[in-house]
DNA sequence: GATGAATGAGTGTTCATTCAT
DNA sequence: CATGAATGAACACTCATTCAT
């Protein structure tokens, strides 16, 4: 009795789901605002109430993403700049890239439709911010790519092994741990 | 008198030159024809002299790309799956990437609009088959990343290093030595 | 005690003022319930609540004009058609167009959008019976003109003359003057 | 042979008319794009080719009107400022108004909706500039305003004449007579 | 008295594409 | 080789209006 229509849950959050739904099978730009509402059974006009752009409904999308990813952040730089911190570095952002696994995928395939959006740019920074946070200070060009290639495992690697057997979880738990053998490596080579 | 009009190149090669352009510049769905005619001071119609449509644009810049990828995967393919022969692949592979960078940042950064056009799979098959030949038949799941792994680096290095200090050209090569090293840990553990 | 909320007048009142003031910024058409709504922190159903459409607002605001009008004009019908009843006839006009000013100069500025609407309709009539009244009825066209022009020099010398330095009162009255200049003069050649 | 479609003048041509056309009889923002294709049995795109925007379309109507507005300001202003200036720029005028009758009417009743383009202020500006021009510079406010008054009457009379008896031609002939009238009594009272 | 949610019909505008010349 | 003129289909977005609560 509490709730008129037991399925209905929120609509902005409906709306949210569906576009991203068809902004991952056909592309954010080829997804017209007609379509998520044929698909929602709603008018177009429904949308113009709960968000006020297109550009909206995506930006609401990658708020949640954007929260996790300055939370990561903002724990690496409260932490001393070892490899253990880095470690953990690497396996908190792998839970984040889980979570909003089809996010990220959305946010990479579309990168040219978002480059001249708020959050397109954000996340460039964010992932300078991540690179930065990876490497000693002090290393060269090479110490520095030899830390960041393995961000780039645990990042690309989600997006790169889709099709590889095995499930999710198995293979982010094998990028996991190649990256972070990769940052130990690189690690021993700088003190060594 | 040999050339009536010394300066105009092929008509054909200007137009994807400019499309390039424009696609690297706003996208290839926000990049119009017109915009393309425009700058490139002729009007629309004449671009469909020159190409049947705006996707055969697309496909004729990308031909270029395709051949050069599929040699590479044809020798490598003719080759003993060995080490050495996979280090010249990551070596080979850099050119490549290196040659045709701007094609593979519109590539990479228009994947959801390329998705449904013939050359997004094709590329997503290629990038299968060259992950093949990096890894060991016999490795398990993380001997495979392993390997991979090296490929990501040269790979996405490119595009995620464009604000690093240096040059391309040093970029690129320390790229390639880190991937190179990886390739060599790999192994060793895989023999070791 | 005897009110609850002292300052908020009649809702139905603010509406009216609020829609003017904006019917008067941007125009009738450009101007939306929405921003009605908002300008007076409301919700576009609560305007709903007290006009039944949009049109509605318009009409309501025109009423007060309307009556002053009829009145005027049933004021001069009941008088001898002499040159003194069309003096105090233009002298009791330009006092009605300062009262509504701004609801003429609405009236005026938006003559189409006002056109299929019932006043617009209505003014246009009043207009023209004003104009009977001011004329000898035996006055040929140029007669006629002569006096009708007193008219005009009154009725759009409030709308040309924003710009002119002088308070607006100063203004009307040196209108007023001038028109009653006219009005005489033309009487003096009707019966010279 | 000279001309494969005899009748259909050029398309920006029969754009502008049609366009005026419709604004007059229901106002500019009533009128659609889609309204005026119909009638011209071409589609909205093709109205396209011809003009960039709605706006556009306008902008070109009012051209016209513009250039000999603003020759006859630069011809009075090279003139000296004697009544007989004066007279003259007043027959001048009304052959303004009555080459470009509609138009004019277009601008008068959709001064709401021109408000915020170019010509909307532009004309604004102008009617000042002819108002300077009347009037003695020496003269105080009610001589001022016996000068514009004159000009009052052949430009709003134009307007508000329409129901009453006889053809356009003599109304506006016997609008001229009296302004000219006005002016030549206002010049009287000056020198007088 | 007023709101939150939604609708249906429209708007101006843009696009890839075509074709006679 | 290339253009001028046009089209059909779509798009993002806005509006006045309704109605259950």
């Amino acid at each position: 009795m509490a709730k008129t229509q037991t399925r209905r849950k929120d609509t902005s959050q409906r709306i949210q789901d569906t576009a991203l739904e068809l902004f991952l099978e056909h592309g954010y730009e080829k997804t017209s605002l007609r379509e998520i509402a044929e698909r929602l059974d709603v008018t177009k006009a429904a949308l113009y109430y709960h968000f006020k752009t297109k550009e909206d409904i995506v930006l609401s999308l990658l708020d949640r993403l954007g929260t996790s990813f300055d939370e990561l952040i903002a724990w690496a730089e409260g932490e001393p700049p070892t490899l253990e911190t880095r470690r953990e570095l690497l396996r908190r952002l792998n839970e984040v890239l889980a979570d909003g696994a089809s996010l990220f995928r959305f946010l990479q395939e579309n990168q040219a439709a978002l480059r001249d959006m708020r959050p397109g740019e954000d996340f460039k920074e964010r992932m300078k911010s991540l690179g930065g946070l990876m490497a000693d200070p002090e290393a060269d060009m090479v110490g520095c790519i030899r830390s960041v290639s393995a961000l780039f495992t645990v990042y690309f690697g989600g997006f790169a092994l889709t099709d590889m057997e095995g499930t999710m979880e198995e293979k982010r738990a094998a990028l996991l741990q190649v990256a972070d053998e990769m940052l130990t490596a690189a690690h021993a080579r700088e003190t060594g």
